[in-house]
DNA sequence: CATGAATGAGGTTTCATTCAT
DNA sequence: TATGAATGAAACCTCATTCAT
């Protein structure tokens, strides 16, 4: 009989947690690679065991279901490191917040670009979780623009910036970032990333540079 | 030996090429309902005909695969009147390109507002379609941009606007539009549609009239 | 209300008896070659319509079912001319047994020749037909067997033959001569028709020739 | 990158190669049985699974697709044992042509009577495979003719038998074996086996033998 | 703990037949 | 009488998940 236990909310049969962490990011890994070439929809879980060289039976017990990778490869790719924000703030003690805010912007699409195929597929796959984890999963995605908040209110607060709706303009510079990797179909035609975040840095600015 | 028709390059059993039309608009009305409600993968093509009241038959009288109700949907989503491009164009005649390009991004992101579940629809069910069918539907989205970037354009000739990159600033204009759309679960919280425009306007105002 | 009416055991809806004959010699002597050529059960209504040039409701109103089209071109294939068996008689009050064995020998085998296709199809498919009808077919196909023994019959009465069982001769030479179309894939690399006759008369004639 | 496993040309999803062949021995010998009972056609893959004690699912673990499944039928039903001619010509050594001969027609047609059924679905439901398999059946269905032919030249070497074209009577020979199955409705009320085999070898040597 | 064979419900699509026009 | 659009049951096949080994 298969005692059932769970973590961060999804069942496994091991009762090693550590170990759990360990498979599961291996499964996490690999699984990213598989379903962001394939489709979520066109991998079965026979053919993703066998890509990322598990069998399916050991996938099952670190992982409730196939929603369940789903579910932790996006939490991943939405989750930044949790000192992300005092890094900003840190920086924001040292420097003038348009300068923060151009190293942001900078380091925030850098960052889309390297992720290119996991940014789109975030965008693509999480209505195929369920209402729980979506809910889980927007929350996060949302931390991304309050960050970019802070920089613009510290901006307002010291009168470099002018800006009528700040979570809006950080919404702005967000998925004006996103859509580096979501549109690059069409993006990749016109310019380069480098390019790309210098006009995008440029718009933002002159819009909230209080002159 | 065995003769197959299409319309549109999709599969029908009928001749009748009046009928035909009829028909798959009503198949693309009502499933784009039942398809952004429930989702392309989830909806399977028996609860499909259920929901449209119409028999399973009937449906694959008049298309080849469930596959190409979605491409229908989307192409119909993404397909702009024909007349579009030449009233942006008329418009530019008896008016500033300041104007022109505020009245086209107020039409243009209140229609977003109009086709709210399509637009994400379409963002999220494109990959579904096969590599041709994919290339069609993103020319036809490319098209919104170059339509665009006509006003941006018009605008430079005669020194209303300085822009390095139209292309790129026409791009930022409609993807913003669709974010309206894309990103409705955190917008709707922090601002109105008015505001949302009126926000994007002075964005992109604010960087591209000459002073 | 449509008046159900029958004709030769099969269901039709016109009360004009010549009108269904004449239609059915059309359906029969057309979908004979559609279904010899794509097989009966890949052969579909709707395609079948479309090759024999009616519409898939005026085939229903002469012809109760698709199985029923199956029953009629295999009755037709295996159902001689009526007097057929009067002309073999006929033939043997004037001369030898002999003579007209290998007259019937040669015609016979020039007649499968001439059906091959029709011949190999009635061998594939008579039993996708039901009990009733089977019976019918293979009755109508043993008069070729019977028609052949009164050849024989009447060679031994006259001591021109010597034959232990005439019936099982009778169906060696009958089936001998549907060989050359069931397994004309292979017969057809190593002799022609006309050396295939002569080598199975010989064969037969060297066994029951009452020297 | 979707990993497809084959043996013997058909698609399996076990790597086990024991397991496939034992597995698919069993669907082989239990579907034989029901598809020479029910038909090809008639037998719907749900029906085949229950008698054949099998789960859907595990039928297409260790086959592609149900016409694979026909195929391996009539593959077995036309494969005789690799020493077979070796057999035949280890007989060839000891004994003259005519007693081989007698001897291979009594066991051939022997064993079409223990396989009587089989015999006859081949002839019927060889059309339904593809074109390849079709290719590979009749291929090896010559062999019996060619082993058959064996023994004639020999028989025409040491001047026991004098055979215009040997491959047409070993085709004979074959064939009338097949008849007792193929026209056993007929054959059955007619003659025994016992007659059946004594005449055709009668009727095979009058012709044949160099008196 | 690891494996992968087994399951069977459910997916998409076809097609013989009917019937309103 | 002639048509072909409409029907929906049933076909083949897939695949997430389980569980004996």
């Amino acid at each position: 009989m298969r005692r059932i236990r769970k973590k961060d909310g999804i069942r496994t049969y091991s009762s090693d947690t550590d170990l759990v962490e360990t498979r599961r990011k291996e499964i996490i890994a690999r699984a990213t690679r598989v379903f962001v070439k394939q489709g979520y929809h066109e991998t079965n879980m026979r053919d993703l065991a066998a890509s990322i060289d598990m069998s399916v039976g050991s996938i099952y017990h670190y992982v409730g279901a196939k929603q369940d990778i789903l579910y932790l490869i996006i939490n991943v790719a939405v989750t930044r490191q949790s000192d992300w924000i005092d890094r900003i703030k840190a920086n924001l003690e040292t420097r003038s917040a348009t300068e923060v805010l151009k190293d942001f912007m900078r380091s925030y699409y850098t960052n889309v670009e390297e992720e290119l195929d996991v940014t789109l597929f975030t965008y693509q796959e999480t209505k195929n979780l369920d209402r729980k984890s979506q809910k889980t999963i927007l929350d996060a995605a949302a931390l991304d623009v309050e960050a970019c908040a802070i920089i613009l209110r510290r901006g307002m607060e010291n009168s470099e910036f002018k800006i009528a709706n700040p979570l809006l303009m950080a919404h702005d510079i967000i998925v004006l970032g996103h859509m580096w990797a979501i549109r690059h179909w069409y993006l990749a035609n016109i310019c380069t990333l480098e390019e790309y975040i210098r006009e995008q840095t440029d718009l933002i600015l002159a819009r909230i540079s209080n002159k």
